[in-house]
DNA sequence: TGTGTTTATATCGTCATACGATATGCATCC
DNA sequence: GGATGCATATCGTATGACGATATAAACACA
């Protein structure tokens, strides 16, 4: 479990310079990518990206004004609902965008046999005893070796 | 591999939840984890420590602060060298994360076959003409559709 | 033994980012 | 056509990470 942690973190880690590298603070990386991959049509909402990044929808907002400001995305208001804003990477956006896509590709392709097997150890992990959470802290060996 | 982004954002920020709600902030919950994790004999160092959590050493030593403030865990001199400190758990520390150890579990094995699943496209992708990094934004439908 | 280099830990100031509370404007529904 | 609710935006605050720097012990070696 902490080699699991580890490996998640090392891997965060190493994107978050590769955004770096190419200019972009983590949190537009993120940002870029959830446009990118947004399926709604017209481009996704703000909401529709802090549901995608996990934050809360100012957070969202912020992240795009930075985007913004750095020129990699637009705002775009919404014909039918005035209150909804819609966002789309700009051609420097998806020029940015790209350039990483294809090093997180590999970096993936690179990780992905080691991080599988240990979902499988997880997987087996979570069906010996341990899917029933007591509060109590009665075995603290067994807990220590699953992490 | 938005989704693969989002799963994996969800899990951190569902575990970020759950230590709180336990009363510890995200960084002294992994510091915790990193500590009782350790393999070293007489309890890691603070480089050990930065390293297993993929941080610079006094962004290690700031949160063994807080944990040592907390009363979660003690430093503890070396006697062979004079210039490394060891970090143990404390029976209160102990306790604390035994409390959240069962509840990750738990989360992990529910979590755990849908990213088995993610994994295994992602490891297929990386196999299908990605492992060249051109530096080029050639094929942006291609990647895309991958991220 | 003395001096320079390396290693481990600690301190300081700063920055990015997330949050709660709150505000504003538009939509929708009796 | 008010009441209610939702999408977006703003403000102040807290956490946590970093680079630069400091201190002290260990080590190397003349």
């Amino acid at each position: 479990m902490l080699e699991f942690r580890t490996g998640l973190r090392r891997f965060v880690h190493w994107s978050e310079q590769a955004a770096a590298a190419a200019g972009l603070s983590p949190a537009v990386h993120q940002l870029l990518l959830a446009v990118r991959g947004s399926s709604t049509p017209g481009g996704p909402t703000i909401g529709e990206l802090a549901d995608s990044l996990v934050v809360k929808h100012h957070t969202a907002v912020e992240a795009v004004d930075r985007a913004q400001r750095a020129g990699l995305v637009v705002r775009e208001g919404d014909a039918q609902d005035l209150r909804v804003v819609r966002v789309r990477l700009t051609e420097a956006g998806h020029a940015r965008l790209n350039d990483l896509t294809a090093q997180h590709l590999d970096e993936l392709a690179r990780l992905a046999p080691s991080f599988a097997g240990l979902w499988a150890n997880l997987d087996s992990a979570g069906h010996t005893g341990h899917t029933g959470y007591t509060g109590h802290a009665e075995d603290a060996e067994d807990a220590r070796a699953a992490d």
